[in-house]
Parts: structure tokens; C-alpha cells; sequence
RNA sequence: CGGGGUGUAGCGCAGCCCGGUAGCGCGUCUGCUUUGGGAGCAGAAUGUCGGGGGUUCGAAUCCCUCCACCCCGACCA
């Protein structure tokens, strides 16, 4: 649909924020008239929400469909035998949104599909032959939050793209990863987002790679680092930094007890017995799926627990509580050290150039000073457990520091490997006729997520800035007066414009000039013309482009080229 | 799930402490005037005061209870 007449489209703009609207985008976009909300986390497109919707929607189908993928539509209600094949029917928790039918079947409403893809291409793929494969849907999927905010950013119900890429090899699996990689960066390239795509931490499953694409913006939920000089960003979960490690002399001094009572905080342990917080070895006891597990670090370092639960590989992986630790250390909470201590133990790097360490007693109201460590105790393993801090080192060049800034996800890509097409069975006949799992990688974009993150880069204090590319409509024809030449001239630009695929709201309602100004600043279409009685006298109209807030007169006759000329610039990605 | 908060007209809010039968601004409708940045005047409509229960002669207001929503935290393939 070409063009939309304001005076009877659905548009319920509004002079107020609504107070439940917190962040920018959930606030214009009430405001706009693109959203409502139906219960928590659940919400109404409206006609121009939609319209922005089914833009990123295309842009993502034009991108994805040139990069070999095909689109298909899996079910969004799923039977439970899946997911208890998969596993995760268990694992899922209570973000899995579980439903029954008449027949007191169990079924769960999709959070995400690599189980019913899977299924399919397991019943539909036997041979080497067909594949490479790649498939993608984009569909409303659902994952009871916990906690939903911010309006569409993260909603329970969303609309999401969701795609599978099927290799034969590693190999394959790089080259579809790697085209993904391109694709999305040219969906939010068009989609006018200031991105990053950063490297992400694969959890649990561990040795495959994984990006995230990031907006960067204020109203962000996660921190992304990234390096002030090369092209290196992670996540927080998944960043390192380089740390220069001085060569140290181990004390020969052995062992001492000292007391220390009711000194429980690193904080004050360094304080009572007079040594930097960096000599602790802070000892911090985790309850997981493969029984305790005593992580250290030093002490003024803070544990990255995403880095050790996927070095472990362990799925449940919690801070221990005060009955675990009396069980494991023998003594309460604040006096636990390695030393002496049987359980299993791995220990940050950092904990490992402690010279001369202070560390708990594993007794009541002691500690022990003179620790060495590999002398006094053998962690199981010794690996970067840390998380990073702004202005450490790049991990990747040289000169580099470390920033942070605050990112929404809109795209996450990973290698997913053989996890699913080994749980499901999913397999195919190679050349020598010899059954091999195939090699899977899944690939997300929050579609409403990437509207909204469009908002909080794109606006003023009056409104939506839309990029071209996602915009609901090219051009808002503001008639001015409430019939006569000003609406017959605006319908003709509408219906030139139209002809030649540009897409056109013309505001035709009966409101005064500034009504119909301030709403087009709001809804934020990148090109507003308008056409009154003063200007068609000069034989003029004028074009304001919303961004810059420049005004040109331009002729009447030729207005239509002129305006398709400007649309088209900035299309091409010229400035007007 | 823990902590904090809010529910009164479509939207934003006052009234609640100290019970007396519901109000303001915006929006909506009608008429007249107006018409280049959210018009003016006149008139009008709109509420189970989140639900249920209790106290009371009388409850938006006090008490109990349930629900919804928002914020912070923990959680998050």
C-alpha cells in the first residue's frame, strides 16, 4: 500500500508520554500512534508500527533471500516430545510458555525453533547432496520474561527472524556463518543503525564462535567493550585484556595462621592485616550440576562467571550458600581459602602471580598469610576467569584500551555445531555412503527490537527521525486549509508520487497548520511537503526535510521530480 | 521471586492523611469565529474511583484480600 489518507487512518498521536514508557523509543512510539500495549510485555501494532515492521521484515527477507537462504513458516505451537528430545523441555524453565490441548497434551508456544528445524531437516535431508541449506522464518515467538521493559525492546511476545544454516563440515559451517555475518551487517546498514557486531560468549557448549550485533545507545541493556584503536568488541561476558604480569619471587616464608576475628570482606582483611587487596586470594565457593567448585581470583579482581561456567561446562552455576560453604571449607562464610582445602579448584590467572597471598584459614576468625601458590595449593585449572575493566589493555593490538559502552541486541549469530543434529538424530550420507551428523549454526534478529532500537538513535525533542530505509512512509503531504486547491494539488503530488513507487501519507484532516506540523514531527517521516494556499499563490510548495529541519521552496511545476529526486538521494544514501 | 511504587474519564493528574456521594488540564462531540508550528468563545458527553469483602447512617478516602501495571535487584538458549 502505496499511500494512507490521515483523516481516516489510525493514528492516535498523543501530547503526553505515557507514564509506564520509560526509554525514548517506548515513549514515541506510544506517542507516534505506532503501539499499544494489550498486558505486560504484550503489544498491539498499529498501522504505522506495522508499516516499520514489515520495512525491517523486507529488508531482512531482500538480504537474506540474496545471500542463498530460503524463507519458511514453522509452527509457533510445538508438541513436547521435541523439547524432551532436545532436553531442554526440562531445561528451559519458566521462560518456556507450556500449554495443554483438549487431550491434555503437552505443547510450549516457540521461543526459538532449532528443534522443529531440525526435526524437519532430519525427516527431509539424507544426502551430502542437499546441502548447504539454510532456512529462516520470521514469526511471533514468545518467552515468558521474568521481567519485560522498554516496550517493544523486550517484550514477551516479539516478532523475530530466526534462521539454520546445514553443512556437511566445520568448514561449511564457517562459510555459512561468515555469509550471515555479511548479511547482517547489511541489514542494519540499511536499516540506518550505528552497530557493532561483537564478539559474544557461547555459553556452555563452548569451542564455537558467536557474535552479537549491538546498537550502541544509551537505554542499552548490555555492556559491549571495544578497543580505542583496532576493530576488536566483546561483550562483558566474553571480553579479555591483555594484563602484564611483573615476574615475582615467591616469599620463602611458609605458611602462618593469623587471627583475624570477625574480618570477613576482602575490604577489610586487606585493611586489618595492612596488604593490597591485590595480595588476597579470593576464594568463592560456586554450587553447580557437577558438584562444588572453589573458583579463585585475586583479590581485586571480580570473577566473570559466564567465562567459568563455560570453561567447566556446566549448566547450573551458583553462588554457593552458607550451609555448601561450611560443607566444603568447614568454616563460615569469609574464611575460605585454598590451602589445604579438598574440593576442586581452578583459579584465575591472575591469582597465580601472588607472591607473598593472604587467603582464608577454612576455620573460624583466621586467615593465612605467606601463601604461594603451586607451592601451598594446585588449582585443577588455570585460565582467564576475570572479567575485563575499562582502560585495561587490547587484548588484539598493541597501543589499544578497552571502552565500554552500553549496546542494545538486535542480532545474534553462533556456531552452533553438532548440539542439535546429535540430540535429534539429524544426519546425512556422504559420498562414501557413511552417515555424518550435519553441522548446524542458528542466526536471530529482534525484529520489533531493531525498530525501537532505531528510535533511541534517531529522534529530537519533538520526535522519530526515521531512516529512509524503515521509514512508514517517504513523504507526508501536509494539505493546509480544509479543501479547495491546497488538497486537490496535494492529491495530485500523491497520486505522481505513488506512480513512481514512493510511498505517501497526505494529511487531509481538518486541523489547523501546526496540528499537522507537530504530528509530522512526531511520526518523523523523513520528507514533509507542504502545500497551502500562501505557497500555490508564489506557485511554490515547500519540502522540510525532518532531519536537518530544512525548509525549500520549490516550484509547483516539477515539485513531483524534484521530491522523488530527494526521496531517491537519500535511498542511494547521498545527502539531500 | 525479593524490595519499592502506582491504579480516579481516551491521555496526564488532583482529591485520600482528616469519610459526607468526584474534579482539573488535554483529548472527544456540537455551534460560531479562526486557519503556516498543538486556536478562541459558548455548550455537551464520558467514570462499576482496579476487583471482591469488611467497618460505618454514609467509603475514592479507613481495614482485609485478590488483581493489574511500573521501577530496582536477582534471572535470562
Amino acid at each position: 500500500q502505496l499511500c494512507m489518507r490521515y483523516s481516516n487512518a489510525l493514528i492516535p498521536t498523543l501530547k503526553e508520554t505515557p507514564k509506564e514508557a520509560e526509554t525514548v523509543s517506548h515513549q514515541l512510539m506510544m506517542r507516534a500512534g505506532l503501539i499499544r500495549r494489550l498486558a505486560a510485555g504484550i503489544y498491539e501494532y498499529l498501522p504505522l508500527g506495522l508499516r516499520v515492521i514489515r520495512k525491517v521484515e523486507n529488508i531482512i527477507r531482500e538480504e537474506l533471500n540474496r545471500a542463498g537462504c530460503q524463507e519458511v513458516l514453522l509452527p509457533a505451537v510445538i508438541p513436547a516430545e521435541l523439547w524432551q528430545e532436545s532436553g531442554r523441555w526440562d531445561f528451559y524453565g519458566k521462560e518456556l510458555l507450556r500449554l495443554k490441548d483438549r487431550h491434555d497434551r503437552e505443547y510450549c508456544f516457540g521461543p526459538t525453533h532449532e528443534e522443529v528445524i531440525t526435526d524437519l531437516v532430519r525427516r527431509e535431508v539424507n544426502s551430502w547432496r542437499q546441502l548447504p541449506l539454510n532456512l529462516y522464518q520470521i514469526q511471533t515467538k514468545f518467552r515468558d520474561e521474568i521481567r519485560p521493559r522498554f516496550g517493544l525492546m523486550r517484550g514477551r511476545e516479539f516478532i523475530m527472524k530466526d534462521g539454520y544454516s546445514f553443512d556437511i563440515d566445520a568448514e561449511g559451517m564457517d562459510r555459512s556463518y561468515d555469509a550471515m555475518y555479511q548479511a547482517y551487517s547489511r541489514i542494519f546498514e540499511r536499516c540506518g543503525l550505528d552497530f557493532r557486531a561483537v564478539e559474544a560468549d557461547t555459553g556452555a557448549i563452548g569451542g564455537s564462535s558467536s557474535h552479537e550485533f549491538m546498537v550502541l545507545a544509551e537505554s542499552g541493556e548490555d555492556a559491549v567493550f571495544s578497543c580505542s584503536e583496532c576493530r576488536y568488541a566483546a561483550n562483558a561476558e566474553k571480553a579479555e585484556s591483555k594484563m602484564v604480569w611483573h615476574e615475582v619471587v615467591p616469599t620463602n616464608e611458609s605458611v602462618a595462621t593469623v587471627d583475624t576475628p570477625g574480618v570477613t570482606t576482602i575490604e577489610d582483611v586487606a585493611k586489618f592485616l595492612k596488604v593490597p587487596e591485590s595480595a588476597l586470594i579470593k576464594t568463592l565457593i560456586y554450587d553447580t550440576d557437577q558438584g562444588p567448585v572453589v573458583v579463585l581470583i585475586r583479590g581485586d579482581q571480580t570473577v566473570n562467571e559466564a567465562k567459568v561456567r563455560a570453561r567447566l561446562g556446566v549448566d547450573r552455576f551458583e553462588m554457593a550458600d552458607e550451609n555448601l560453604v561450611r560443607e566444603v571449607t568447614g568454616a563460615p562464610v569469609g574464611f575460605a581459602g585454598p590451602v589445604g582445602l579438598k574440593a576442586r579448584i581452578v583459579a584465575d590467572v591472575s591469582v597465580m602471580h601472588i607472591a607473598d597471598g593472604v587467603t582464608g584459614a577454612n576455620e573460624g576468625d583466621k586467615h593465612l598469610i605467606h601463601v604461594v601458590p603451586n607451592r601451598d595449593f594446585k588449582p585443577e585449572i588455570v585460565a582467564d576467569f576475570r572479567l575485563v575493566q575499562v582502560d585495561e589493555a587490547c587484548p588484539r593490538c598493541e597501543t589499544g584500551k578497552l571502552r565500554v559502552d552500553r549496546g542494545i541486541e538486535v542480532g545474534h549469530i553462533f556456531k552452533l555445531g553438532l548440539k542439535y543434529s546429535e540430540k535429534l538424530g539429524a544426519t546425512y550420507l556422504d559420498k562414501e555412503g557413511n552417515s555424518q551428523p550435519i553441522v548446524m549454526g542458528t542466526y536471530g534478529i529482534g525484529v520489533g527490537r531493531t525498530a525501537a532500537s532505531s528510535i533511541e538513535q534517531n529522534h529530537d525533542k519533538d520526535g522519530i527521525i526515521w531512516p529512509i530505509g524503515i521509514a512508514p512512509f517517504h513523504v507526508n503531504i501536509c494539505a493546509l486549509g480544509t479543501g479547495g486547491e491546497p488538497f486537490e494539488k496535494a492529491y495530485a503530488i500523491e497520486k505522481a508520487l505513488t506512480e513512481q513507487g514512493i510511498e505517501v501519507l497526505v494529511d487531509d484532516r481538518e486541523e489547523r497548520p501546526g496540528v499537522k506540523f507537530k504530528d509530522a514531527d512526531l511520526i518523523g517521516i523523513p520528507f514533509r511537503v507542504t502545500v497551502g494556499e500562501k505557497g500555490l499563490a508564489e506557485g511554490i510548495v515547500e519540502v522540510r526535510d525532518r532531519r536537518t529541519g530544512q525548509v525549500d521552496k520549490i516550484p509547483v511545476d516539477g515539485a513531483v521530480e524534484e521530491i522523488a529526486a530527494r526521496v531517491r538521494n537519500v535511498q542511494h544514501g547521498r545527502t539531500a
